[in-house]
DNA sequence: AGCCCATATAGACAAGTGTCGATGGATGGC
DNA sequence: GCCATCCATCGACACTTGTCTATATGGGCT
């Protein structure tokens, strides 16, 4: 939660607040890969084998961007056996959407 | 304000909305248009020849990333005379900020 | 051991995108 | 009218990215 810096609207961003904060945007930024976090975030878990039917991509696109996901901080994985577990890391998205409250400028 | 779906967390999104959430995240998801918003939104109004200098790309790509964050609603343009200002429209930061509110889910 | 099965990785390919230099369009001043 | 200035568009280019098929990895079962 610390690695965040100021909200957008608060002041003009550095070069590496900017790269930061562009690639956590980006990796949300895909049509496939926000459906599949809503799939997860929408339940309170799921597994990664329940993903690639209401997705309608490969198996190992869901895996793809599942990684993006989890490296952007956006996503935790628990391996459980032989299946992987995803559930939302809800600093990471919080942090997010306090970076782009335009009122949070004020405080 | 009303062209807004359902928080992220709150349901599994559908493909329109997917599409329209993602691409508008796409518009902030990359470094250098983040930081020509950041200018933007931390003074009142900019006129597009003081961003050239403080981003440090030529002015046929700040006038492309400000058409593109124009084109999805977060920058509104005003044009006097020679000069073209901008200013964010509140309304689709703070749509998008919700959209990715974590506790927005519960309400 | 050997076999399934869920997941990850590798490699390849098409499509998208950020950037530039060069040029066009429009507005205001001389 | 003519020129200077600000902005938009065009065309091109390198790079990134989303997707696939094929294959590897790794855990649990018999």
């Amino acid at each position: 939660m610390d690695d965040c810096c100021a909200p957008v609207c608060c002041s003009p961003l550095s070069d590496t607040d900017a790269d930061m904060m562009a690639s956590r945007l980006k990796s949300l930024a895909d049509p496939t890969r926000l459906r599949l976090f809503s799939l997860v975030a929408s339940a309170s878990e799921v597994c990664a084998c329940d993903l690639t039917e209401p997705l309608g991509v490969s198996q190992p696109t869901v895996s793809h961007h599942l990684k993006v996901l989890t490296k952007a901080g956006l996503l935790s994985r628990e391996q459980r056996g032989r299946w992987v577990y995803f559930s939302v890391s809800t600093g990471a998205l919080t942090d997010l959407s306090v970076f782009l409250d335009p009122s949070a400028a004020s405080v």
